[in-house]
DNA sequence: CCGCGATGTATCGCTGCGATACATCGCACC
DNA sequence: GGTGCGATGTATCGCAGCGATACATCGCGG
């Protein structure tokens, strides 16, 4: 999942490390954090799979004596072609639907970079696992309503607005796209 | 943090591994689950650490002979003295606000279990937490807006308006928590 | 010239998730 | 009267990601 905002970031061009972390945040804003303590270790699985490269024409190195020793300088990664081929599958993937729900804001980040059909899929399956749950909370809320305590019912009661909050966020989008499918 | 939880639901009546677990989830609603694979190693950890303990009054064994064999019946577990000290501890701890942050939803639902100047507290914090990192998010979109892709925009501007949504909850509640306090 | 904040790579221990296994109980339906 | 299925119940496994931290270098202002 950090896997395929990795791999859509690689997309525009190579970076290292740091600066993927930078991007992410820039991405994914209050979605999604991403600390390094996934970060490398999942770029160091990736470059085993074979999706990922170090990129060695990088200018630092290029310009004269790269002062050597330990210089533990920059690693660059960019896509290999195993790489764009895993972005474009994992990019309209089904899978198990925690996974899809998971990942959806990153998924959502790259959609300019999908057909406007498969937009629509992600983005109604998106709603309806939500409106799935929201159904359970209200459903177990008016069953105990009465023995809940205020705070809880407070609490509830918000989250519920949240949840119903973005699920309409979500038909809004998902009538925007329905006008850009061709005919 | 699902230790606050689990002493907090204990507080009120002994409990078992399974009925906990559907507790944990009208509490908290869409706020948190919890799955089994969290709440038994923490019950463990909990009874090794002396804050809980199993219930021997259960009135499923009393009722004659319980069919021995292997007959894994519930395991019910009641609060000792040491757990009553610390689910009032951690209920007005403050900690590193990475801890606070993660277990506002569970100290919420446990409120009325708190004096109004803890509540304020609480809240106060949760809200300039939020605060601040919505200003964190807000300067980085102003600084690379341009750049930005269409969706990346439209998902971190939803995110930015579920902050301050939950801003304006929290000055809410703080406002009328603040009546509460004796002048 | 030195000190500090930004840049940069990397690891550690921890919490919690989701899936799953397995067993028993109660009751609905035929 | 059996049988089958959904709710109740305990438990574990592997995995993803977090937050803290260590450590090194670079660039710039004082």
């Amino acid at each position: 999942m950090l896997e395929l905002a990795v791999l859509g970031l690689l997309h525009e061009s190579p970076l290292h490390g740091y600066e993927l972390r930078q991007r992410l945040k820039a991405t994914l804003g209050s979605f999604r954090a991403f600390s390094y303590g996934s970060l490398y270790p999942t770029l160091r699985r990736m470059k085993d799979a074979g999706w990922i490269a170090e990129d060695e024409g990088d200018a630092d190195v290029v310009a004269g004596a790269p002062a050597l020793t330990g210089r533990r300088g920059k690693v660059v990664y960019k896509l290999t072609a195993e790489g764009k081929e895993k972005f474009t599958e994992l990019l309209s993937e089904a899978g198990p639907s925690s996974w899809e729900d998971e990942q959806f804001g990153v998924h959502f980040a790259f959609f300019s970079k999908t057909d406007p059909e498969v937009r629509v899929r992600i983005l109604e399956g998106r709603r309806s696992r939500l409106e799935e749950r929201r159904e359970g909370v209200r459903a177990g809320l008016a069953r105990t309503r009465a023995r809940l305590d205020s705070y809880t019912l407070q609490l509830q009661e918000h989250g519920l607005e949240s949840v119903d909050r973005e699920v309409r966020w979500l038909s809004e989008l998902i009538e925007t796209e329905r006008k850009n499918i061709p005919h």
